[in-house]
DNA sequence: GATGAATGAGTCTTCATTCAT
DNA sequence: CATGAATGAAGACTCATTCAT
């Protein structure tokens, strides 16, 4: 994919590219990621235009590159909070939860993802981590639903009930309202998992 | 806001105008706002560029008018399918269903609105008419839990999630699976349904 | 030049001619001749973009009019004013009256004139009225050279005094600042004819 | 006004403004500011159309530039010519000759000046450097008064009068026919002064 | 590693002009 | 005579990307 050895960076060099990625997702988030130009993520850092194209291709594929650690980075979140819970209705909380707490922590990451759905281009990459995500979730449901524990329905319709309250809430109420991540985490598991029970 | 009068329109004219918001408005869902220009708007019509600027004032502007005019063209098909219908619950069930249904004939919107969240300037636009659409919703709940039919929990609160399971199952199960609406539509209502009832 | 007749015009349609370029000539020195579009005349008009083709050929064509009969009415009005007049010095005198008095009726002219003597397609037109201006205060000149009433200079280069003095004045005082223009004309006399005199 | 700092230039990118201003202000002056395209400008300077907007924001804000320039350069070089002479009427003469040996020099501005002064942005512009040096002429022309050398009339219509002479003469016979400067300028002072004196 | 400069295709928009009705 | 609609060339300006230093 990328052509090439990816660059051997120093350890400055590393800062310098966490710095522009995390810069750039804050401006791509605040602003939209067209409107946003490489001369402003530069600009707006003190750099010159060159030192982006030291660390990236293109403009498309640093976008790429944030959504690919978002997702990578999501999912070892929930995994390390799924460690050693073997309840499948347990597990399903305990992902939830880590996930508000990640996107707390994270609060760009919603726009990027939502705004990359949008565009064909960028919708392909997204979809590779978001059915990682629905059959993580759709897993622990069937082991649910033959632990009698979850309505008999197709999983990852289930599945999609889930990461629709969990994302919708994440959003409009943690980051849209300032509600508290683990009071609407526990919120939202509440409902689904009553929806789910049916 | 709209300088002066809107122009007045003959009967071509206002053909025209629609021909125009509705090859935009297909466009834009396919490919991007951004990545959607004046010019593939246009030459995909077979007019000059001068007939666009004859009926709208900038390309934001005509994007904006089509996130309007869906809002309150969806609205009111809620507003017909629950006339008549006093039980809240019910009222609830039909708008649900009445949304589906307006979105699978308008397949484009949905992107349209996910897209328009996720930068500053249409936020806002939209803004308002989520905000009465959540609302709309939030009266029916409040008068449920007056009813004893639905969990003790803020309204809002609870509208955002029958929004969060509409608007994500007509997303990704109607359009993106090609699932049946009116199941579809069952289905988030049960599921909901069962979640609010706690 | 004008190819064919020059449309025969009821009187209806002498009366919209004028309207038009009366209409024209403000807006042109209001705002400049080329950040005024045929759709701001007409449009302020309240008539629809054919009048404007109707009667002229062109914005250009137009712009050249107004130049032409802002010339000729100007002279006219000169030509009437020193009538019967013998004396050099007086007919000079009064003709810088009458100007004074014509611009003041006319205040967009001086704005029109400045402009198109910066642009060579127009300044080519210009031309010719103004060096008949010049012509004109000449030999008034020559005349009072002659009888010993202004110094012996190139009369060319006094007349140019006398029309510089003159429009500057008028455009900066009486149009700019307001000044009465029969003074502010009898002080330029007073000025001019000074300095002529040596 | 300038948005943040007017961009840190290397003495190559010193050069290249330059270049641009000089070469911008000709093709001005020759073929109007509007019929002036941004392309003609950089097309016949061979460099792309980015050049033009890495050094200027937009094709007004350098016409804006050229003008201030050329009134803050011109009013230095009357500020030389006078240094040290203390008799207003002199002071008012040496004033005069540095500014047709200025104008002769950079023959575009005339033309530039003469059209900015007809359109309402640019002619904000000009006032102010306008007003300086009509303030100039009338403070030497009233002390000239005081010392009973010159008419007393209002001062500043006198000025009015001088710079009247003073531009026409340059614009006309030193640019239009090629007279000498000099000359011009000397002729143009025996005029005024003799108008002045009364 | 980093900078300022340069490129040029592409974007939105305007506007004189034409034309069907 | 007059209107609203349409054309399309041309204009100002942007911006991802490249490159010399």
């Amino acid at each position: 994919m990328d052509a090439g050895a990816p660059r051997k960076l120093t350890n400055r060099g590393k800062e310098r590219r966490r710095q522009l990625i995390d810069h750039a997702a804050r401006l791509f988030a605040a602003n939209g990621y067209h409107p946003t130009s490489v001369a402003d993520i530069v600009g707006s850092l003190g750099v010159g235009k060159g030192v982006f194209y030291w660390y990236f291709d293109s403009k498309e594929q640093l976008f790429l590159e944030i959504l690919r650690e978002s997702q990578t980075d999501l999912r070892r979140a929930q995994r390390d909070a799924i460690a050693g819970e073997d309840d499948p209705v347990r597990r399903l909380e305990l992902g939830v939860k880590a996930a508000f707490r990640w996107w707390a922590e994270h609060p760009e990451i919603t726009n990027l993802v939502q705004f990359a759905a949008t565009e064909a281009g960028f919708a392909k990459a997204l979809r590779r981590g978001q059915e990682v995500a629905l059959g993580d979730a759709a897993s622990h449901i069937k082991d649910a639903i033959a632990a009698g524990e979850v309505r008999d329905e197709d999983p990852d319709v289930l599945a999609h009930a889930v990461l629709a309250v969990t994302t919708h809430f994440a959003r409009e109420l943690v980051q849209g309202r300032g509600d508290d991540p683990d009071a609407t985490a526990a919120l939202a598991i509440a409902i689904v998992l009553d929806g789910l029970r049916g």
